[in-house]
DNA sequence: CGTGACCTTGACATTTCTCAATAATGGTGG
DNA sequence: CCACCATTATTGAGAAATGTCAAGGTCACG
């Protein structure tokens, strides 16, 4: 699908750790997310650094939003496939298929919308809600039911990723994350790769639960109707 | 300006606490800040509500953008008229007239951007920068200088509204400002007004400063340009 | 004037951060 | 294939920031 896109795209291929600069010659540039997975980070001067997206297969990234003047990275964790090319073009190409105009609204209001829910975790949810809200995210946007109640999925992201992401410090992170695991909610899993063994007990710490869900599908829907 | 929208848009005029609701008979809508000042926010269940955005005269509103499943509010903080119209009908515009489609692009860009900033606020800023970063902003955005150094501008926001917009609580925030106000850096002014007395070591607090005066600009130029 | 909403401030509780030590992991070159 | 090294993760103890609760003050509006 989206042949023209393909065809109009530069495609990079990035390995884990790569940056990918935000614009070809200062042209505002659309990104579209294939496979691996990036983060969007921003670090203002004199503090911590912010993981502001967790960017997944799916996800499209337009270089005008992300603040001017700001210390603003975008670096794939894993080793990543993504479509780069103008936004003038992009736009173009949506304005002869309505598939792909569609596919961008959808996908830009759903990253909206996550980044409101994404405000509201970090603002107001104790430490423990906030990793519950993150796992149960990933479970839903990546994530592989595996038996009754148990999902796996992919971690490329690192804990300093996620402490970034979620506004604490890697150290609250790990404590977290081990209480967790004695809870009997995540299981000690392998390196880069999370099992949740108990979904409904995670999605039952986290308030947003309902809201990540909501989203996920209304996201996904359309992109499953294009296909 | 943008006579076709003033034709085709319900202008909504509010009082101060009245809320609006996101969508017409459940179709996608947008809707234009066109004087005084909303704040749109959202509660998870068993949290305190987070502002999610402060929306000010130029800002633009798409329902789409606000996340399904939570309980989200838009509320009007004092006298305001917001134009609101379905999201279709104003892209149909947006089609016949380049100004307008740039005038929206320019706007939600800047929001988004000004998010991500808003995102690294509350994720790793203190107290106090959190603080001078958003009087920065609302200076930026709403300010008009004085004598020298000097800014005021109105704050419709309450003490509590503030608070949940930078995730403290009203009594955390309170205190901050009157240690702000024994700098010297804020006036003790009036209620619904604030006053800077010092704006560059206002600025100089809050690691975003340069970030949010680029923001403003970038949006403020294709607006001036439009009119 | 009286009332209710909003704001300020103090004392104390709690969470998260900081710093430091230790353990585990994964990649690299012999 | 194994040993080594750099990176990443875990955990503890104490420090710092912010939250909670309660009392009192101020302001706008009827």
């Amino acid at each position: 699908m989206f042949a023209a896109v393909a065809i109009q795209a530069s495609k990079l291929r990035l390995r884990r750790g790569q940056t990918v600069d935000f614009s070809i010659d200062d042209r505002e540039t659309g990104f579209l997310i294939r496979s691996g997975a990036l983060v969007l980070d921003l670090t203002l001067p004199g503090t911590p650094r912010q993981v502001v997206d967790l960017l997944l297969p799916g996800d499209v990234l337009r270089s005008s939003f992300v603040p001017a003047d700001a210390n603003a990275r975008l670096t794939a964790v894993c080793a990543t496939e993504v479509w780069r090319l103008r936004w003038s073009v992009l736009k173009a190409l949506a304005g002869d298929d309505p598939t792909l105009a569609d596919f961008l609204e959808t996908s830009i209001a759903a990253q909206m919308a996550r980044q409101a829910l994404h405000i509201a975790t970090i603002g107001r949810l104790t430490g423990e809600q906030r990793v519950a809200t993150v796992l149960t995210d990933l479970a839903l946007r990546s994530g592989i039911p595996a038996t009754a109640g148990e999902v796996g999925f992919n971690m490329p992201f690192s804990r300093r990723d996620i402490a970034d992401y979620l506004g604490l410090n890697p150290d609250t992170l790990s404590r977290i994350i081990s209480g967790l695991r004695s809870q009997g909610i995540l299981a000690r899993s392998e390196r880069r790769r999370t099992v949740v063994r108990d979904v409904r007990a995670l999605a039952a710490l986290t308030p947003a639960a309902p809201s990540l869900t909501a989203i996920t599908d209304s996201n996904r829907r359309p992109a499953v109707e294009a296909a």
